[in-house]
DNA sequence: GTTCCGCATGAATCGATAG
DNA sequence: ACTATCGATTCATGCGGAA
């Protein structure tokens, strides 16, 4: 691995397996992007915390102040036809649901998005409870953003077989059978037409069922592999640019190599990119394996 | 049935089968009712810019305003205890998603309401069709507000089955599994499985999967019965009172008097009250059938 | 090599308790 | 009165090891 990685003048970018991580707040690193080099900018933003104390922490009514500088650099890297997908949610406190989700809508639009689509995120494994004035909260928002009308959309790669849709399929398609079932190259979702090969494929509709990925991996990664790996499919096509600037332990950037999407991804814990940097290297890793005996390479 | 049929002083009551069925706009009709005399509001308003003849097409920048004197009213008439369902959803209008709900949102609070609740309402059957940019929108929003932070809520009303997953890891328990319920570390539930035996219900979660009602009845009415059936079973018992200001075809109406609520249903157009009408009489056949042969009544 | 079982872990929320 | 911390509650899933 150690001979593959390579560092950039710039102390806080690492180049890995084809992807760019770099280490800083979004706002600051996205300043040293060109206009226009983005295809898709997908992330899960650190949600508005209940504590206003809690060190880094964003209170609510801060939350949309917090978003705007970053969003506007947003704005500015991606292209004119390309599409930004925010996951967020807001919580539920002393019996109230909290507004600023619906503020920073009403924020980005004047900030000059147009808010295209909401798809919603039914994990139907949602955290556990019982409270007498409310059940367990199972739906995620996933808000699409654009600059313009027209925007890249290619739907026949998230077609799905009829009558068989996410919830029986893709949920159960861990990140881990993709990788041993299949050769580098394809994606995870069209790989697997070849099952449905005979059965008539439809479009999906705005409503995607994914169970949260909770097992006992080092890494939480509450955002499973198939939630990115879908908007990647439907919104760019191989060799474009995905962005995630609060990339956490790098889910959408590794998945994003994983389908030949070039890729970048922005965190400000080091603990974070240093994580995304092992696993991307273990996608280019699983993309060109070591070779069991000796070939001649081009 | 006729003979069961009272009209009421004011021409434009009808009471049917022990429900209330009132003809004009509910902001004037309302103003009639007592303070605090309902305990479940739930309603389908006209959306923005839809069924123009309706309600002379209210358009979007204006529907907030449209909308609060009559949310006003709901207020005063709700019971303290007592709870608001809003079924809404914004349309897309020439590429991007419409605000007004967001801002109908922040504006019941700013009335005195708590925006308690999103549910979602996933409609399996969702209409059909294919867009360049966008997919077949299947979901819609039910807005749940309260006056106070604890309201009346009967969650065993709308238990569900459990999961198939009981059936793959507790189907035989062994014996160990039954005495391991003391606590020792880490969290609680997978240690005592024993409490699973025999569970075959579970509470539900926020997201609601019903399929739209798509038979060819005479008006527009999305409102399948189990929508208003799950929310009147939650909210309410037998006898409290359920009101529908924007009732339509009367569904709400007709399902809490077969739920054995009382219920109150307004509408500002005729036909819908008529239709209402026999729609609600039907279920009073259903509840008191006529009877075969003569019996005494007191 | 399958199947099955044990177990940990979730972008949770409320009410009570303590400072 | 107001805030920080803690315990109690609960369901679905994936991973790892055992049969």
């Amino acid at each position: 691995m150690a001979q593959r990685q390579k560092r950039n003048q710039m102390a806080n970018i690492v180049l890995e397996g084809g992807a760019e991580l770099h280490l800083g707040d979004c706002k600051d690193v996205l300043a040293g992007f060109p206009d226009g080099c983005v295809d898709l900018i997908i992330t899960s933003p650190p949600y508005a915390e209940r504590r206003k104390n809690t060190y880094g922490g964003v209170s609510p009514d801060r939350y949309v102040d917090w978003f705007l500088p970053r969003s506007e650099q947003f704005l500015r890297v991606l292209k004119d036809t390309g599409t930004f997908v925010l996951n967020i949610k807001e919580h539920a406190e002393s019996g109230e649901r909290s507004t600023y989700v619906l503020e920073l809508i009403l924020a980005l639009r004047r900030q000059g998005w147009l808010w295209t689509e909401e798809f919603i995120w039914h994990k139907k494994n949602a955290y556990p409870g019982k409270w007498p004035n409310r059940f367990r909260d199972a739906w995620e928002r996933l808000l699409q953003f654009n600059k313009q009308k027209h925007f890249c959309m290619y739907q026949d790669a998230v077609k799905v077989p009829i009558g068989d849709w996410v919830s029986h399929r893709l949920h159960k398609l861990s990140a881990n059978d993709m990788k041993r079932t299949e050769p580098a190259t394809g994606s995870g979702m069209s790989r697997n037409v070849s099952r449905w090969v005979g059965k008539e494929t439809v479009l999906p509709d705005n409503v995607l069922h994914m169970a949260a990925e909770c097992g006992n991996k080092q890494h939480s990664a509450v955002f499973p592999e198939a939630l990115p790996e879908w908007f990647i499919n439907l919104f760019t096509r191989q060799g474009d640019c995905v962005l995630d600037p609060f990339m956490g332990s790098g889910t959408t950037v590794a998945v994003a190599r994983r389908l030949a999407r070039s890729a970048a991804g922005i965190d400000i814990l080091p603990e974070n990119v240093k994580l995304a940097k092992s696993r991307v290297a273990g996608v280019a890793r699983d993309l060109f394996p070591v070779p069991k005996k000796k070939v001649a390479f081009a």
